[in-house]
DNA sequence: TCTGGGGTCCTAGGACCC
DNA sequence: TCTGGGGTCCTAGGACCC
């Protein structure tokens, strides 16, 4: 018997703005403030004599560093992740600033993740805040409910925010619609603590008056091609035809704006997934020279050789790639890397074959960031658990 | 007050092999 | 000797994402 056709659901779950809330789940003082999370170690919260606390402010940062997450209050400012904190400073003086501590959030993330899972399991791991979840076959998502052709469906959805929110006092946004791409966008609509259900109907009203750089893929670069050619809109890109979209971008690229903009997007739940490469990087205080500094960048170089090689061990992973990354003054970026006769995962194989890349370098301008990078990447040892991991299950245990 | 750190994927040319 | 394809690997750069 041919099952009967179903109508595939694929939620994407967004945490509102994680790292700030977490934060603010341990500084509740903080509720309603501008906060800002970014920045290195030097602007702990210091608790005072009578038990309350002083947070530095973002007016006293001096820096290289960006914001990684800020508050909604902060937001209004016109600061935004991505944003020097030297230039947020300007904005926003009087702000919050805290800085980042990722094995905080890691912890509310395999909470997360598993309160979900406990409603749906098909899950994909799209970083430390965010997942995409298919819920085409679970019982009652094909239901409709009075009054609502798909509120089985959104029943679901609710359920799993719900679930959230007991595991960890966090919100978050959800978009439901029937691929990745338009639930991608639909999370976005209704921030924060949203649920936004769309079908193709809805594609006309609620997506194409959208300027494109919504669109999961179409970034800085695209999106100022696309303005050039008089292109703003979603709906504008899905009036122009195939052929135009391919010419001016390719065959792959143009397609693919093309079906975009009509909704389309077919990709699968990825639930299981192997890393590609692991890398560590740092920019400096300062730009340095390649001869007047070099204790320094040698220092820095290895132990970053170093980091890498406790990231392969720790996690089982050996690379037979190895890279490095410059940028310079002038934020000219390059890389070398080199292929090994086998995999490698000490050390002082990292190191020096690190070392035969940057010969292969020209180091007369400064340079502000120094990276190395092991790729192509295989198991050098069994897996933590006996049964196959899927990318969710890396999460949680 | 310019622009962090950790990733993925794609393209393109040259080497090399059949 | 010249002239071909096709396939895969290696390397470098770049777009994009969280």
């Amino acid at each position: 018997m041919p099952s009967p056709p179903r109508h595939r659901w694929i939620a994407h779950l967004d945490m509102d703005a994680f790292y700030a809330s977490v934060e603010l789940l341990r500084y509740p003082e903080l509720e309603g403030q501008p906060v800002v999370i970014g920045g290195g170690r030097r602007h702990q919260p210091v608790q005072r004599a009578d038990g309350t606390r002083e947070f530095a402010r973002l007016a006293t940062y001096a820096g290289r560093g960006v914001i990684t997450t800020a508050t909604y209050a902060a937001r209004d400012y016109g600061v935004h992740s991505g944003m020097g904190l030297m230039k947020a400073a300007a904005l926003a003086p009087q702000a919050v600033l805290l800085p980042v501590d990722h094995d905080e959030y890691k912890r509310y993330s395999r909470r997360f993740k598993a309160a979900v899972a406990e409603v749906a399991p098909l899950i994909e791991d799209r970083g430390i805040d965010e997942i995409y979840i298919d819920l085409t076959d679970l019982p009652g998502a094909q239901d409709s409910v009075a009054h609502d052709p798909h509120g089985g469906v959104r029943a679901l959805a609710l359920e799993i925010k719900n679930n959230v929110r007991r595991a960890t006092g966090l919100s978050c946004s959800i978009g439901l619609t029937p691929n990745k791409l338009l639930s991608k966008i639909a999370s976005e609509l209704d921030k924060p603590d949203g649920l936004t259900l769309l079908t193709a109907a809805d594609l006309p009203r609620q997506i194409w008056p959208l300027p494109v750089r919504r669109i999961n893929g179409i970034g800085p670069k695209a999106g100022a091609k696309l303005k050039a050619l008089g292109i703003g809109t979603i709906g504008e890109l899905a009036g122009r035809d195939v052929a135009g979209l391919v010419e001016q971008f390719g065959r792959s690229y143009g397609r693919w704006l093309h079906d975009a903009a009509h909704g389309l997007d077919d990709r699968p739940v990825v639930t299981v997934s192997e890393p590609v490469s692991m890398s560590r990087e740092t920019t400096f205080d300062r730009d340095l020279h390649a001869r007047r500094d070099r204790a320094e960048l040698t220092r820095v170089f290895t132990e970053l050789a170093e980091q890498v090689a406790s990231d392969l061990q720790r996690q089982g992973y050996s690379g037979r790639t190895i890279g490095i990354k410059l940028r310079f003054e002038d934020f000219k970026t390059v890389t070398r890397d080199l292929t090994l006769d086998a995999p490698t995962d000490d050390a002082g194989s990292i190191r020096r074959a690190a070392g035969q890349c940057l010969k292969r370098v020209d180091l007369t301008r400064r340079i502000r960031l120094l990276g190395v990078r092991a790729g192509t990447l295989v198991r050098s040892r069994g897996l933590p658990t006996a049964p196959a991991r899927t990318a969710a299950d890396g999460e949680l245990f």
